[in-house]
DNA sequence: CTGTTAGCGCCTTCAT
DNA sequence: ATGAAGGCGCTAACAG
């Protein structure tokens, strides 16, 4: 057990230095295991600071050194979606094993908040940034990276500015999920989706359209709802398809909140309406009702964007911190899908 | 657009008071409102600051002001556990209104990542820890409280140290899930949890055993299977205790991972057997089996634990640093359960 | 009202 | 191999 310090608070170099009899370079350098140390000093220093339980400040290490923080800001939307807290931890694993760790935002949809997040992060001096936008106007993320800060969107590309990005092939998913309905014979097929402003809404649209074009079929706009992002405005808006006079004989979700949502209108309704949605989930197993998904690692989502960041950081290390080099070109990993089947 | 700075860094005070033509404290000043500042040298520090596109430094800020860094660090096990994500967004939402943000550190069970992890969080000077501890030897959580840095465990007691807890009524909340699935008539009833070491589940296990007990009944050993920490685990466990000469008519699961593996050995088996569980899940409902399940608002555990962390601080910052003040006694709040039935 | 001095805890540079 | 000086960016405390 560490005795207690000084001043209340916790031990510096200086108490270490004291109680080694040594300088604080000394502790500096032995506790860096600098190889300019005597072995023997080192000890001593050592010893010294485990008798104090010293561990260096971070926060003076940071200033002192310049070079940011250690940690890295993750910006999302609403944490307890489990696409979030899949590409959080995706993040972390991938950052702390260059021990850096995640300062995660929660923006709740608010796009000032998101704003004032951002800044904040920026002012914290975090290593980089990795973030999912929630609506179309970017420019504080474009700033952050004036401001030297890097970067890196989650599942929408930038806009107006260069950046590093990861997405999930949102158009091909949501065009191999209609065909599949297609096949299978359906002519009138509803769409579910979230707000207009959302990038991965408006590609799985795209998608959705195009597998249609390709059948020959253009969408019946009576059958396209856009803007539920919670799964009882899904339910209610599913319900409101299906009691139309032509009602869709199947349905495309955008999102795991509308396929939740508008399975519970079919199950309430008793409809014979098939169900295909993006977005894996948990126990889509389990639902007793036919069910096609568009599966990706949304881990892997999360991985991806942190070893683009951590490129990036590297970068930045090794350059000078002047116009010396060429800054790379922004890149673009795309996550593929795949079709999932659930039986019925 | 702010122009470039001299460095190529992020602008400084000094960068700023040079543009305004005054001193860096005045600056300083200006910008934190301090109301002895002339309005119109205000006005021209703050046109100086936003030409530069200026914001403090909150690293070096924090290193002078001595007071922590603005971030609360917490300490979960699994972000993908939906307990936890809704645990972290409910801390977040309360500390975010004191301006402070949430740095999430996952452990993934191990020890000694959490042990590397907190001591982490204490270097890097933040202001307070929420944790919910993996393991029984909390001593580096301990460690912390000495070296200044205030501890709130969640959903675990503190152990061997005094500090502040959020906890389910565990005990409560097994004990009614359990008696039940006794009032519906079961004699043999099998419990399926997590390891040993985990407080809630002993608690939970505990509660069983006394709804048991209440009604003269005494549970046999081999209908008991703890460490399941994954739903294909728990499937397997599940499917043992129904494989069995003399198997349980009904199931006790100490969580959702549990619930979640023993419903699918249910379905697999086609068993007529009951299931009761610990934590309320979405798609519960949807599962099409008789499921009692014992509910609590998971987010109001995270809220509870940030405010009993801002507590705390407010104590920090008031009170002097030295031993003028009594230090208040810890405190413990237990979030209620009930009981939630679905159909079948 | 504004400026100067000093120092938070650490590390780079230059002595010794 | 070790120490002394100086400063990262900011702000309390004390001038003026």
């Amino acid at each position: 057990m560490p005795g207690p310090h000084p001043k209340g608070g916790q031990p510096t170099l200086r108490d270490v230095a004291e109680r080694a009899g040594v300088s604080a370079m000394t502790v500096s350098r032995a506790l860096r295991d600098d190889p300019q140390v005597l072995p023997a000093t080192r000890e001593r220093v050592r010893a010294a600071a485990d008798a104090l339980g010293y561990r260096p400040n971070e926060v003076a290490r940071s200033l002192r050194l310049g070079r940011g923080t250690g940690l890295v800001g993750l910006v999302v939307t609403n944490l307890a979606n489990p696409f979030y807290s899949r590409l959080a931890l995706g993040v972390d694993s991938v950052v702390a094993g260059d021990g850096l760790k995640t300062v995660i935002g929660n923006t709740g949809q608010d796009q000032e908040a998101e704003r004032e997040l951002v800044a904040d992060l920026v002012a914290r001096r975090v290593d980089g940034i990795i973030a999912v936008p929630a609506g179309a106007d970017q420019r504080h993320l474009a700033s952050a990276v004036t401001d030297g800060v890097p970067v890196v969107l989650a599942s929408r590309p930038p806009e107006g500015f260069a950046a590093d990005c990861v997405l999930v092939d949102d158009f091909g998913g949501a065009r191999d999920a209609t065909a599949r309905l297609l096949e299978r014979g359906h002519r009138r097929i509803g769409f579910l989706g979230s707000p207009p402003a959302v990038h991965t809404g408006t590609e799985r649209l795209r998608g959705f359209h195009a597998a249609l074009a390709a059948a020959g079929l253009a969408a019946d706009a009576r059958h396209i709802r856009q803007g539920q992002t919670e799964p009882d405005q899904a339910t209610r808006a599913a319900a409101e398809l299906l009691a139309l006079a032509e009602p869709p004989t199947a349905l495309f979700c955008s999102n795991n909140r509308n396929t939740i949502g508008a399975f519970r209108a079919i199950r309430a309704a008793d409809a014979d309406v098939s169900l295909a949605g993006f977005d894996d989930f948990e126990l889509a197993d389990a639902l007793g009702l036919a069910l096609t998904l568009v599966a990706y690692d949304s881990d892997e989502l999360g991985r991806a964007a942190g070893r683009l960041l951590l490129d990036r950081l590297r970068d930045h290390g090794s350059g000078a911190a002047d116009e010396r080099a060429e800054p790379r070109p922004p890149r673009q990993i795309v996550v593929p899908t795949s079709l999932v089947e659930y039986g019925g």
